[in-house]
Parts: structure tokens; sequence; C-alpha cells
DNA sequence: AACCTTCCCTGATGGC
DNA sequence: TGCCATCAGGGAAGGT
């Protein structure tokens, strides 16, 4: 599931390869995840150069020269360069929940939505098995663009994510605390992987009723967010089951999770054993020693 | 307004 | 062997 570390993972793999490149070509498939007409994907791209790759919270933004073509990866999306010269991978992960996954570059199945081809004979493909993922193509003068954006809060690693509008923010809110980082409004870029561990480091219970929280529980949360998502960015992202980087290479932060994924195995700081409950409809993991509730 | 639940979607898996 | 329920979850829609 791409999360902040995932998306800013696959941008900065991504950006010195396409940046002022001109897109020769572009094929789209007619699958629900395009949010307009696919066919204006090969009326408009071709021609245009990629000026720039951004990243707003979990959405990459292609700025083209007269465009912006946005991707949400959703739960299993993938972008990927795919380039004429080397060969196409056969390694798989495998995965109990979501199977077999490719793990290197790979040719276009029928899960592959889009592909963006350039002079050079690279390509940018994306590609989405379960759907979940949306892509939009916004004129660059429609300004339109700003409400897909005009609900997120603050980017973790911006200036505009402070300690006072964190505990504003929070307010006497009577929601968990888990579904509060999961609420894109509150902090963009969280995802259900990076909570369960923020929490963790922050020694808080998922479950914990947020206007009942002590003042330093709140604030140990605040710090432990960028703190994860940082050292999920170093580590290339997480791979559980889908994400690979734009080389179709897999993550390294799985190897670091404390407590995501872990039911039944032992906490690496006390020992005890990792406890797997549902908060907000969400799977949630925590040790019942570190994060009391 | 705040909060909670349901839905979308696919592929692997386990029970019968 | 096949069939069906179950699970994973980001985010929007619908309900309370």
């Amino acid at each position: 599931m791409p999360e902040l570390p995932e998306v800013e993972t696959i941008r900065r793999g991504l950006l010195p390869k396409i940046k002022g490149q001109r897109i020769d070509g572009v094929t789209a498939d007619g699958s629900k995840v395009f949010q307009m007409d696919p066919e204006l994907l090969g009326l408009h791209i071709p021609g245009q150069v990629i000026c720039d790759l951004r990243r707003r919270a979990k959405y990459l933004i292609f700025e083209l020269e007269r465009h912006r073509l946005i991707v949400h990866l959703g739960m299993t999306g993938q972008l990927t360069l795919r380039n004429p010269g080397t060969r196409d991978s056969n390694r798989f992960l495998r995965h109990p929940v979501t199977g077999l996954q490719r793990t290197r570059q790979h040719a276009p199945d029928r899960h592959t939505h889009f592909q963006i081809h350039f002079a050079t004979g690279t390509s940018v493909f994306f590609r989405d098995v379960r759907k979940f993922g949306k892509v939009y193509l916004f004129d660059i003068s429609d300004e339109s663009v700003e409400i897909l954006f005009s609900r997120l809060g603050p980017e973790p690693f911006s200036e505009s994510y402070t300690l006072k509008g964190f505990l504003e923010k929070m307010g006497t809110r009577k929601l968990r605390i888990k579904s509060l980082l999961l609420d894109q409004g509150f902090v963009a870029g969280v995802g259900n992987i990076y909570a369960d561990e923020a929490l963790f480091q922050a020694g808080v219970y998922p479950g914990r009723r947020v206007r009942y929280l002590r003042k330093y529980e709140k604030v140990r949360i605040f710090e432990a967010v960028p703190d994860v998502l940082r050292k999920g960015i170093v580590a290339g992202g997480t791979t559980i089951s889908d994400f690979v980087d734009s080389d179709g290479a897999v993550g390294g932060f799985q190897e670091q999770l404390n407590v995501y994924g872990r039911e039944g195995q032992r906490c690496y700081r006390c020992d005890s054993v990792i406890l797997k409950i549902i908060v907000g409809q969400r799977g949630t993991h925590y040790c019942p020693a570190c994060q009391k509730r």
C-alpha cells in the first residue's frame, strides 16, 4: 500500500529519468482508474515535455508544458520505467494475500492501464491490479486541480507541519488516534503501515481516544510521524505485497517494521507478543506492553 | 459537524 | 475438482 515514503521513493526514482523528456506517445486502456476520458491522454499528451514530477500527500503530479497528469496509486498501483535495452524479469515476490508480484522491470499485462512512451524507447507504465488508483488530467490553467488537494492536511516535512497546529487540530476530538492519523485532512501521507509504526514509536495504544491523550503523548506522536516516514524513505519504502520502486525493485523498510505485520511475533523492545486488532475497519498492530491502553 | 460504515476491486487461500 | 466466503485497505459516499 503506497504511502508517503513509497510515493516519494517512486518520485525520486522517476524524476531524473523523465525530466526534460518529450513524450512520444501514450496508450491507455478503458479502466475505471481514469477520472476523465482516457482518450484525452492520447489527444493532449504527446509532444509535451515533462518539466517536473512533484508529490502532494500520496499524489504524484507530472508537470507537463500545458497539462498536469496526476496519479494516485491507491492500494496496488505501480509506476515503473521500462528500458527496451533491459531484459524483462521473470522473478516474483510471493505474498499470502496478494500473491505473486513481479520484482523487476516487466512487460505490460492486463493490469497495465497506461504507458507513456519517450523517443528514447523508454516508457513509464502505470499498473494497478485492484484499480483503487486514480488518474486525473488537468489543463495547466485549470484551477479546479486545487479542489483535489483542498482537503489535505499539512505535509509532514513542510513548515506547515507545526506542533501548535497539530495540537489545535486534535482539539477535543473523540475518535481513536489511529483513525485520526489515517485522516488525510489531519496530516497528509500517513497510511496503515506508518500509522501503526508511529504509534509504536510514540508508545501510544492505537485505540486511545484523542481527547484523552496526555499532551506529552501528543508531542511524541507529532515527532514520531515524520520520523518513521523519513526512515521509510531512506529505506526505499515498504514492500508488503505490491510496492516496487520505479525500477521494479522492492523496498527495504519491511525489514525494520516493529509492529506492522508482526502479529504473534515478539516485540524487539520488550519481548511481548505483538497483537492485531481492528481499529476503524483497519488491521492494527501494536505491542500490549509498550503501548498500554 | 463529527464520526462510523459500506463500497469499490482482485487474487490467493481455506473450508467443504 | 470446484465453489464460495474471507481478507487486504485508500478514500469517497452514504448513514447516523
